[in-house]
DNA sequence: GCCGTTTTCGGCCCGACTGTTTTCAGTCG
């Protein structure tokens, strides 16, 4: 059972409690709960087997015992209790928006009755329903709910609905779309995307935008006729809620300008950070929302046009979106003990790259010279690059030839560097460090034979095949690789593919402690699709002592430019300028990338 | 059910929108 399917239980245990009308508090707990389980970067099984899951948090004595149960038997008495009280196909109707855990009841219960063919689905069952215009007679609904239910079930049958999370970097694309013809509506005097896209979040579920208008009712109404629009799911006095194509759901709030500043706040999350917010600011008898902040005793709200006065007006420091995640930031606000994130400016060099040198590569080469790549990073006020093509094919290639290819591409480069003069060119490039991006092999073997480093200055290692293994192997596979001379870095760490391929399982703590013990930075790779290391798992390695390196793995010279989705991460795992190396000054940066002994 | 440098008991966010309502419930964010 996967952290996913955890807190699909959990959530399943939450809905049958809200019926059968149990304590909404602790509802609440079970969802979040859920919702943290499901955010975790590690296999929540391997937390249960160090005895740890009441460090989850969300998690106390009552559940880490249910979850025990669940991970030793494969379930749960008290649970399936509750749940085995559900109506058939029940849990099947909450996919379908508009019904939430009342209505799925009521309708899987007469769905589950003798005039409907049982071996009909769910669906099928409910349209019928529909059909007969029978749901308006059940108590609590009536005509327009019937259609409201017509209609949902329709659009989620023909697939008008969201789809799943996308990419941080396909919002961006989204977001600079919308934003052209936003900027078409002169009432409008600003605009910010909001929620997980401010805080930088891998992916985000849908895009929350914000507005100030001087005509509120005409900006929702040009905004609802935007021409991607495939349905508008919502619409009101205070926003719209529409989906586009692709299955892209966009949120707009509208709003006034004096009053932009608490909107900024409340609309940027995240959930748990507004719920935490709101609870200390209760403390001081104040209540916040995105109109102000009221005071409980006269009733006064007070409007805010600046997020920055908001938070000081509750006497906190203003918080960096990135880490608006209900993880301590409050009380390091309250302390002054904020973080000081590192920023894409403190960026001094990119280690992984792929160049276009021709030679037999064990995986994709990359399409850029490196005259581009030079050119690039001095762009970018770099003092330093690595160029990280993969190592050598092995197969059909001894020993001897790829020690020679590899002696021969360190000439190449060289010449190209200060034969050509090009490193004289770009005189703010200092050094480009000749290395290879090597492939750990199944038995955490490298992918090149040792004395092949005599012509690289360093190499990073990563997984590139075999990503399913047991964890205990997985770990033994990676700390062999990592204690080879000449490892820098440890590329792309867990290997996933966000979307398409999941994480390696394998014991972090081992690998964070073996990459501190050996001096190997952590690499943070800003391909958008990698984002990897995650965001939590450079949390939990930078409290094990370990340091990082961003990069951006790029095969394309324009790929360098997505450094900026790398150092979110590294801010989001809440990382200052000191614990990323690639943001030393060459000299410095060289003394522990150059260091003998290995 | 969870949680705590003022608490191990007594708190637990707040609003938009819709429908079926005579004052609120359900859903979503
Ligand atoms: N106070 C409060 N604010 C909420 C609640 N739900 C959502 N919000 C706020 C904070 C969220 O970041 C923001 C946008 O909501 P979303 O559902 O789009 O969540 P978010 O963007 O954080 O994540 P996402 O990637 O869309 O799943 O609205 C809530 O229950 N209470
Ligand atoms: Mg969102
Ligand atoms: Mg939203
Ligand atoms: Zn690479």
């Amino acid at each position: 059972m996967n952290n996913k399917q955890v807190s699909e239980k959990l959530r399943e245990v939450a809905i049958a409690y809200e019926i059968l009308g149990e304590n909404r508090f602790r509802i609440n707990a079970y969802n979040q709960a859920a919702d943290s389980i499901e955010n975790l970067s590690t296999d929540i099984q391997q937390i249960w087997q160090r005895g740890d899951l009441q460090k989850i948090p969300g998690v106390g004595g009552s559940l880490a015992q249910h979850l025990d149960e669940l991970f030793t038997k494969g379930s749960v008495k008290h649970f399936e209790e509750f749940t085995n009280k559900m109506p058939a196909g029940m849990y099947d109707l909450l996919i379908i928006r508009t019904i939430g855990p009342k209505t799925a009841f009521k309708l899987s219960k007469l769905l589950n009755e003798k005039p409907y063919n049982q071996r009909a689905s769910i669906y099928e069952r409910l349209e019928t329903a529909l059909n007969n215009k029978v749901i308006q007679d059940l108590e609590g609904f009536g005509e327009k709910r019937q259609q409201d239910i017509y209609d949902a079930l329709k659009k989620y049958k023909s697939g008008t609905r969201k789809k799943k999370r996308i990419l941080l970097s396909d919002a961006d694309v989204i977001s600079q779309r919308l934003s052209v013809y936003l900027k078409k509506d002169k009432n409008i005097q600003k605009i910010d995307y909001l929620g997980s896209f401010r805080r930088r979040k891998e992916t985000v579920g849908d895009i929350d935008v914000s507005v100030a208008s001087k005509n509120p009712a005409q900006t929702i109404n040009y905004f609802i006729q935007y021409p991607d629009v495939v349905d508008v799911v919502d619409q009101g006095e205070k926003g719209a809620t529409i989906l586009i194509n692709d299955g892209v759901q966009i949120d707009l709030r509208v709003i006034d300008l004096s009053r932009y500043g608490s909107m900024l706040q409340y609309f940027t999350g995240s959930k748990y950070h507004n719920i935490r917010l709101r609870e200390y600011a209760l403390e001081k008898d104040l209540s916040l929302s995105e109109w102000g902040i009221k005071d409980k005793k006269t009733g006064k709200t007070k409007k805010f046009s600046s997020e920055k006065d908001f938070y000081t007006f509750i006497k906190l420091e203003w918080i960096p979106p990135e880490i608006r995640e209900d993880q301590g930031e409050i009380e390091a606000a309250f302390d002054k003990k904020l973080p000081k994130l590192v920023t894409s400016s403190d960026i001094k060099g990119d280690l992984h790259i792929h160049s276009d040198y021709d030679y037999p590569s064990s995986h994709d080469r990359g399409a850029s010279n490196l005259e581009e790549l030079l050119k690039k990073a001095s762009d970018r006020g770099y003092e330093y690059i690595g160029l990280s093509d993969h190592n050598p094919k092995l197969s059909g290639h001894t020993d001897k030839q790829i020690i020679a290819i590899t002696k021969e591409r360190k000439t190449y480069i060289e010449h190209l560097l200060y034969d050509n003069k090009l490193l004289q060119k770009y005189p703010r490039v200092k050094k480009v460090y000749i290395m290879y991006e090597v492939d750990i092999r199944t038995n955490g073997a490298l992918a090149l034979p040792e004395q092949a480093l005599d012509y690289l200055d360093g190499i990073i290692i990563s997984l590139h095949s075999n990503f399913v293994l047991p964890s205990q192997e997985m770990t033994q596979r990676i700390v062999k690789a990592l204690s080879f001379p000449k490892v820098r870095i440890f590329g792309h760490p867990t290997g996933r593919l966000i979307n398409e391929r999941e994480q390696i399982a394998a014991d972090w703590h081992q690998v964070f402690e073996m990459c501190k013990k050996n001096q190997i930075a952590l690499e943070i790779n800003s391909s958008p699709k990698r984002l990897d290391l995650p965001d939590m798992l450079v949390q939990e390695a930078l409290k094990s002592g370990c340091f990082f390196t961003i990069d951006t793995d790029s095969h394309q010279v324009n790929q360098m430019d997505h450094m900026p989705y790398g150092v979110s991460v590294a801010r989001r795992g809440w990382a200052q300028k000191s614990d990323i190396l690639n943001t030393q000054p060459f000299e410095r940066f060289d003394k522990w990338f150059m260091r003998g002994g290995d």
